[in-house]
DNA sequence: CGCGCTGGACCGACCAGTCGGTATGCTGAC
DNA sequence: GTCAGCATACCGACTGGTCGGTCCAGCGCG
């Protein structure tokens, strides 16, 4: 197990090393001993910077909502027709996940491994992002650029998961760069939004 | 935690005591002793019948591989247009999955889990699923009644995405019904293979 | 010299799986 | 009919090992 660079901050390096191994393997099955190694680090360390393993979860969390919901907002707080608009955040978001391959890999495997309370605080900040997207595909459906016949709270939930399930398939060194997958992705997604 | 019927087999009623408890905290979470416990038997009983806990796992895979394998093959080799039994199969797998719920959200979460061999037996397994969906769009592309500037194994994982991510947010008392997820989300694959 | 940072031995809890044993019921010889 | 012999079904205390987390000594920078 090569341990991640040494240049960054051991801090870093915990969440960099964890991050990997959680995707790979998942949070049950890595042991904080592995996560110190692959970090070139000691448990002091590590519990010197968080309060627990639980904790260095939490915080993958929190960064990657984040980093998804300053980009969606800029897409969607963009100008221009609301077709465009969504279709500009559907692409981002596809590029951004596999971009971040490990961060979605963990993100719903993981969800139940968190604290109650963490949990809920997680939940609500993914519903109020989802809101964001459904709120661009009402819009449309407003304006009458698509159709009215499928709750917009549904498409929403079938696009992503159709964004989700890329870690299961997407590799990285593939023949298709994110930006392809997205373009692909979007075109669907405005498809299937046409009015009939 | 209320036990399982007592009707059933001891096997049984330990198949589905570890497909509920893997699906509400996760295989790694759910020990041994509390299968047993919510299944009213002991550990030699569960010994007795499987080879480990992992074995108890693989049996889940085995079953839910082998209903939606069935399902699908009985809708792809009906007779009709193509777009009719595409739409079929569809909304067909969205109500199979949504009437194993507990099955779906074990299958994508704990695939690592399981050991190499079956790992491997299971995607193979999985990808000849797909294979059969992707078979079913490419006939529509080549009658011409689908679009063909979108990979037919694309439209497949954008497809089964949406389909596997069911278990996150649909819950089987809410408003809506599988029968009716299901048509629109086979409304919406087959608008987003409508040709330009 | 003081303190943020780190190493690593250590602890108690828990876990999957084992093992010696009991109970129940079927089978076929007489 | 019955009983020896045997297989299946099940029990639950126990074991070897792993895990998350603690603790404290020491190191080196300011």
């Amino acid at each position: 197990m090569a341990s991640v660079s040494a240049a960054a901050t051991v801090r870093e390096r915990l969440l960099a090393a964890a991050t990997r191994l959680f995707a790979e393997r998942g949070f049950e099955s890595t042991s904080v001993q592995e996560i110190v190694r692959a970090a070139g680090v000691t448990k002091g360390a590590m519990y010197h910077y968080f309060d627990s393993k639980d904790d260095l979860l939490r915080e993958i969390y929190a960064r990657v909502l984040r980093l998804q919901t300053d980009r969606l907002n800029r897409f969607a707080d963009a100008e221009g027709p609301v077709a465009e608009r969504l279709h500009a955040a559907a692409v981002d978001v596809v590029v951004t996940t596999v971009e971040n391959l490990d961060d979605s890999k963990i993100f719903f495997r993981s969800m139940h491994q968190l604290a109650p309370e963490t949990y809920r605080s997680v939940r609500a900040e993914r519903r109020r992002y989802h809101e964001r997207f459904r709120d661009l595909v009402g819009e449309g459906v407003r304006a009458g650029v698509f159709r009215d016949d499928v709750p917009a709270e549904m498409v929403v939930d079938f696009f992503f998961g159709s964004v989700h399930h890329l870690g299961t398939w997407y590799h990285p060194d593939g023949p298709l760069s994110g930006q392809e997958v997205g373009r692909h992705f979007a075109d669907l997604l405005l498809a299937s939004l046409r009015p009939a």
